[in-house]
DNA sequence: CTCTTTCGCTACTGGTCGTAGCGTAACTCG
DNA sequence: CGAGTTACGCTACGACCAGTAGCGAAAGAG
């Protein structure tokens, strides 16, 4: 995890730095779970837009400029919130590549479902296209922490015999970011863009999709084709 | 078009009704050309969370209040501004299906790549969970129109050889939809969520996963599996 | 017991949203 | 040309929010 246990040090900090300051009064576990808790619960009840520090700060019982001093601003908040939903996600053993990959999807649409994790997804990413440290925080706390699902179902269907194994581990980096870039991307785009339901069987059309993708041509290396 | 004539109506309309009312002084369209121009503006300086009405209206030259009488909030005034830049995007036509996805790819990735269509179309899309009308707007102004992108392409496939003609009307906008959010998703998560660059070798990678996917399995058909 | 840091509280500045009310400008219709 | 209708620019306003400052008190560490 990354901001579970909140690990005081400069201003704002709540990742890294496992053990940082030792002196002074240490900051409450409670209060940093109470706030998060509250503000799924504001994201759920106001949504990203009318979701405000005061409100957040009321519901955890906890002082306004408590908040100021973990967190900088509502985007930071927001993403801490909002990552540990994330976490949830599993990868079934449903035997096949097709099978896995029609359970995550199923799993990660369920969760782009739920108010919380609709609203803020998508507006943190907004945020963070003019803002740096948001971006990281984003990936460091959300995006890379899943990439260990497409890892794992890689290394099943490996072992099934379904996909090859790699030799050049750049090109597997590679090929794993394009198949999160991929799954993420669309069902994003669906339940979010299109807002159109992510049944059971569009996911097990776009998962023959992609294992046929993944598994026609013979593992598709990069050819560098000119731009434009 | 959507909203270049403006055409009056209720407080805010800006699209549909083509020739509303009659009597009365007309909307200024140098003045409605002139906000979505200066909203363009802003979006590029300031990005979407301090985009300010008053601060478009004064590089508009026009009052606020005038901004009010066309659009009920920032969320709308940002889609129609933004709307037109995605209609700038093209299907080249360049010999193969994966050729022509690789192009229309590079082309989107270069669009999300101008600050203003970056900041603006997660904000909106992240707005839009919470309004129905602000969703409705973005699919009638923006995605069902790029759409003509995907069926394009199908039929120079089609035409080419590269893909089936399919019978069935409804699976083939079934299908049409799938590589829609597939395409669409996939390069706004590599580019926005990853925060990768969209080059030619990853394009090129892609479009062949993608085609691949799409002529080994003879056409993936509907089997309604039971869910998770 | 002292030092350090966090805490809750109050108060404040600067800024935005969205609306109301007014007099004026522009256009249509008879 | 005149009457009716609608848009316009302007000013002002109320409500609300972000983020900060400064205080005394509390909670641990050594």
């Amino acid at each position: 995890m990354v901001a579970l246990m909140p690990s005081s040090r400069p201003p704002h900090a709540s990742h890294s730095t496992p053990t940082p300051s030792r002196t002074g009064r240490p900051r409450s576990v409670e209060a940093h779970a109470a706030i998060l808790e509250a503000t799924r619960a504001a994201l759920v009840e106001l949504g990203w837009s009318k979701l405000t520090m005061s409100d957040v700060a009321s519901r955890a019982r906890v002082a306004k400029t408590t908040l100021y001093r973990r967190w900088a601003n509502k985007s930071e908040l927001v993403v801490d919130a909002v990552a540990v939903l994330f976490d949830e996600l599993r990868l079934p053993d449903r035997g096949s590549l097709t099978a896995d990959i029609q359970g995550v999807v199923l799993q990660f649409a369920a969760l782009l479902d739920r108010p919380e994790a609709k609203t803020a997804l998508m507006a943190v990413v907004a945020e963070s296209t003019r803002d740096e440290a948001l971006r990281e925080r984003i990936r460091s706390a959300i995006v890379d922490r899943q990439k260990r699902l497409v890892l794992l179902g890689r290394e099943r269907a490996q072992a099934r015999g379904e996909l090859p194994y790699e030799e050049d581990p750049e090109q597997a980096a590679r090929n794993a970011d394009l198949i999160f870039d991929v799954i993420a991307g669309a069902v994003v785009h669906r339940a979010l863009v299109s807002a159109e339901p992510v049944d059971g069987d569009w996911a097990h059309t776009f998962s023959l999709l992609l294992v046929n993708g993944l598994t026609a041509g013979p593992a598709p290396t990069l050819h560098t084709p000119e731009r434009t």
